[in-house]
DNA sequence: TTTGGCACTCGATCCGGTGGAGTGCCAGAT
DNA sequence: ATCTGGCACTCCACCGGATCGAGTGCCAAA
C-alpha cells in the first residue's frame, strides 16, 4: 500500500500533467502544491510510484507521467465527480428542454455533451428491447405489402416495409393489429418474442404465412437488429489531442466510425453506474490512447441506453465524470416527461 | 488565352501535384511528360502561367503549385470524368444491392463513397418537397394525442407526435385520414400546402381545432423542417490532408458537424449536373482549402437530393468525379427499385 | 525519513555549413 | 519569334556540433 502522501503526488502528477500537457518534474510539483517537503523527497516517492508502474518516464531525465494504471488509480481512489455549477445545470436543462422529438433530443444531447467536455461525446439511441411498447401499427400500403410501424415509450419509432407471400384482407389485417397490440403494449421489448409466439394459430390457415411473416419481420428486424443506433459529435475536439497527430487521430476516427465497435464499448460499461475505461482497458486497438466515460441512461430508474464521450486519457476526469453525469440525468428527466 | 502547350503544361503540373503533393518544378516536368521542349522553355510557360494567376510558388527558388483558379481551369476544360473500371462499378452494385431500407441504403452509400474516393462523404436524405407521398398514417395513442406517419416514394418515413386540443373520435379520425390520402397521395409534398388547405372546412365545429392542428404539424414540421438530414462517414480520411494538421482539419471538422453549412454547400450544387467547388469558391471559411464535388440523385429523372465528397484541393478531380457520378446513378437505381 | 548537494543524462534549441532543386535572365541557335 | 543551353542566384531541407536546462539518481548528513 502507498503511504498517504504518495497518492498526494500521484494525484499532483496527473492534475499537473492534464493541465500543462507536460511531463511534471519533482521541483515544478513542490512548487505548484504545498506538500511540505523538498523536491528530494518527492523524487524519492516518485522513484517508488514508477516501480509499482503508476507513473512512467518518456525518456531519462524527463519529467513523469501516469500511465493507464496511474489515472486508474487516481479515477478510483484520489477523484470525485466534479458537480457542475448551477449556472452550467441551467443551460443543460434550457437547452435540451427545447426539443421537440426524440431525435431532436438526441442531436441535442450530443451537442450538448462535446460542448461541456470539450470532447467526442457518443450518445445511443434508447434501445428497443429495454423500453416497452406503447403502440404498434400495420398499414397496407399494396394488396401484399405492409409497413410495420413500432412505437416505443421513449419516443422511439421504427417501421419496417414487409412484402408478405399473399394478399392480406383489411379484416384479417385489422384483426391481426388488434390482438397484436393487446398482447404486447405496455410490455417491455424483450418479452414480446415470447407473447406472440403462438398468434398464428388463431388465424385461418391462408393467412398463417402473411402473419408469420410480419411477426418474424417484427422479431428479426427490430428487436434485435435495430439496436444499434448512435450519434457522435464534437470529433473537431480530437484535434486538441497532442502534437503528434495523424498516428494518434486517424485510429479514434477509424473506431468513431465503427458504429459496431462503440456499441460494444458502451455495452461493456457496467448496467448501473458510471464506467471509465482508461487506454488499454478498452479492447479496441486504435483506443488505446483514449479514455471513454459512460453512464446509462433513462426515463425511470432504468437505463434504457448509454452516452458518453471519448477523449485522451489525459482528460479532466472529475470534470468529464461530473458532465457526463449531470447530462444522462435532465435526459432521463426529458425523456420521463414525454 | 494560352497557348495549347501552357495548358499541357498547366494540366501536367496539376497532375504532378496531387500525385507527389510536392511543388513540381521544370525539369521534373519535362522528365514525367513527354512535352517535346526544354525545361527552359517551360520555365518561360510557367512565369506565365503564375502572371495569370493559374499557378503559385510557396517561395522563391520552389516549383510550383496549381492555384485554385488554376485548378478551376483544370477541372472545367483541362480534364474530363474518369469512368470507373467494371469490376468497381459491379462492386459499387453489389454492396448496394444488399440495403434492407432507406436508412442503409444512404448509410451504404456513405461508406461506399467514402471508400471509393478516399475522402469525407456526404449524403443527404431524399428531401421530402421533392418527393411524393405514399401514404399518410394517423393514429391514436390516447384520447389526445395522435401520432402522424409519412411515407415517401422514396422509402423515407417521418412520424411526429401531435397534442390534440380536444379529444378527436375513432369515426372522426378515420374520416381525416381518409380525406388525407385521397387528396395527397402520389401528389408532391411541395403541392401538400395548396391541397389540404380546405379541409377543416369539412369538419364539424368542435373537431376543426384538431384538424387544423394536424394540418399544421404536417406542414410545418414535416415538409418544412424535415429537409435537412444528412449523414457523413470517412473523417478518417482528413488525416491524409497534409502534414500540418491541426490547424487544416479542425475547422473542417467543425464544418462537417454543421449540417446546416453542409445542407447550404449541397444546395449551391447546380439543379442538374455535377458541381465542383473548389477552394476560396465555398462561401464557408473552414472549407477555404477543400473542394466539394457533388451531384444529385433521384429515383427518377429528377433529383431527389444530393450526394458528394469534401476533400482537400488537391485531389484527383476526373477519379473523384467519376466515382460520385456512378454512385449517385446506381443509387437513383435501387431507390427506383424499391 | 528527510534533505541538500552533486554529477550526469538527454531532449530541445540554436547555429553555420552544405547540397540541391529550382528559378530568372540572357545570349545564341533555329 | 521562339526555343535552348548556360549561368548565377536564392532559399529550403538537412546535418552535426555546441549549448542550455530541466530533471534524475545517488549519497552523505541532519
Amino acid at each position: 500500500m502507498l503511504s498517504e502522501r504518495r497518492l498526494e503526488v500521484l494525484r499532483a502528477i496527473v492534475q499537473d500533467y492534464v493541465g500543462t500537457e507536460e511531463p511534471v518534474g519533482s521541483k515544478a510539483l513542490t512548487e505548484r502544491h504545498r506538500l511540505g517537503v523538498s523536491p528530494a523527497t518527492i523524487r524519492n516517492d516518485m522513484a517508488v510510484l514508477e516501480e509499482e508502474g503508476y507513473i512512467a518516464q518518456p525518456h531519462t531525465s524527463a519529467g513523469r507521467i501516469p500511465t493507464d494504471k496511474g489515472y486508474r488509480l487516481f479515477v478510483d481512489k484520489l477523484a470525485g465527480v466534479k458537480p457542475l455549477s448551477s449556472p452550467e445545470r441551467r443551460a443543460i436543462q434550457n437547452f435540451l428542454e427545447g426539443a421537440v422529438d426524440l431525435d431532436d433530443v438526441v442531436g441535442r444531447t450530443v451537442r450538448l455533451l462535446a460542448q461541456l467536455t470539450r470532447q467526442v461525446a457518443v450518445v445511443q439511441y434508447p434501445s428497443l428491447t429495454r423500453s416497452t411498447v406503447r403502440h404498434v401499427e400495420l398499414l397496407s400500403l399494396a394488396p401484399a405489402r405492409l409497413m410495420l410501424v413500432l412505437i416505443t415509450d421513449t419516443g422511439r419509432v421504427e417501421q419496417r416495409m414487409i412484402d408478405c407471400p399473399a394478399p392480406f384482407g383489411e379484416v384479417a389485417l385489422a384483426d391481426l393489429r388488434a390482438r397484436l397490440n393487446s398482447r404486447v403494449v405496455g410490455r417491455r421489448f424483450s418479452d414480446v418474442p415470447r407473447l406472440v409466439q403462438d398468434l398464428p394459430e388463431s388465424f385461418d390457415m391462408e393467412d398463417r404465412p402473411t402473419v408469420s411473416t410480419v411477426l418474424a419481420t417484427l422479431l428479426e428486424n427490430l428487436v434485435e437488429e435495430t439496436e444499434e443506433r448512435l450519434l457522435i459529435g464534437g470529433t473537431a475536439n480530437l484535434t486538441r489531442f497532442g502534437h503528434d497527430f495523424p498516428l494518434v487521430i486517424r485510429p479514434v476516427l477509424e473506431a468513431l466510425e465503427e458504429h459496431v465497435v462503440l456499441l460494444k464499448l458502451l455495452g461493456e460499461a457496467g448496467q448501473s453506474g458510471m464506467t471509465v475505461r482508461i487506454g488499454h482497458e478498452n479492447a479496441h486497438q486504435g483506443l488505446t490512447s483514449t479514455s471513454v466515460v459512460a453512464v446509462g441512461y433513462g426515463s425511470g430508474d432504468e437505463a434504457v441506453a448509454k452516452l458518453g464521450v471519448v477523449g485522451p486519457t489525459r482528460m479532466d476526469y472529475p470534470g468529464t465524470m461530473g458532465a457526463v453525469r449531470a447530462v444522462a440525468r435532465y435526459v432521463g428527466q426529458i425523456l420521463a416527461e414525454s
